[in-house]
DNA sequence: AGCACCCATAGATATCTGTCAATATAGATA
DNA sequence: TATCTATATTGACAGATATCTATGGGTGCT
């Protein structure tokens, strides 16, 4: 199961226990999501103007190589956060808006529920 | 800082590009939600009625060790996600659900904000 | 064709992490 | 005090991960 769906048909972690498959699943978005160098990138990305960032200005952003800069957007795209597209010579990166919601629904509390 | 007071003054991630110093705070919690074996204690603490769960109980729901549980158990407390007290021989768990929302918050996308 | 630039992949390595067995600590009870 | 139960801590170890250098693949330009 892709992990968008997977996080579509996921009650709130408030709501009731979550199954050890479910969580499985979730657990790699959040881990994505773990490290302060893709919080940056994701960041970035999201909140850049027309949102879509070239990788080339993702990476002058950080005092990173260039092969690691690559190895966090592939994370990130591996769990459906990102999604990239080549055009000519540049890769543009742009974020799943869907997938983060579905993130923020998941820790909803029951005051908020 | 405390990690909630971080997590209180940051904006969300789609706002602005997050800095360095708040993206490693907001790295440990969602670090800390990134193991399957985590999200499902969160979740059977988050979900319990009354709002407290005995350390025996969780155990109980996991075919893993007591130190192993032990050891999940700090670190979601230490992220400010679970708080413990003990009465008697039984420490008991609750969720800090201001955390919680805060790192919900954190996801909003502009759509949402 | 050749070159320069952008990005991804492969391989290596030091560090981090999840797990367990063993042990320690704290409280209750006899 | 002795002992039992519940939880935490320690130490060890296998596997995961973040980073780098080196290399490959794709695109445009001359």
């Amino acid at each position: 199961m892709e992990l968008l769906q997977l996080l579509e048909c996921s009650p709130p972690l408030a709501r009731e226990p979550l199954d050890a498959e479910r969580a499985a699943g979730v657990a790699r978005v959040f881990k994505a999501l773990g490290d302060p160098v893709r919080l940056r990138i994701l960041s970035i990305v999201a909140s850049h103007a027309g949102g879509e960032v070239c990788v080339c200005d993702i990476t002058d952003a950080f005092e990173l190589s260039q092969p690691t800069i690559s190895h966090h957007l592939k994370v990130l795209k591996d769990v459906g956060l990102l999604v990239s597209e080549r055009r000519a010579s540049w890769v543009y990166y742009r974020l799943v808006p869907e997938t983060l919601a579905e993130l923020s629904g998941l820790l909803n509390t029951p005051a908020t529920v």
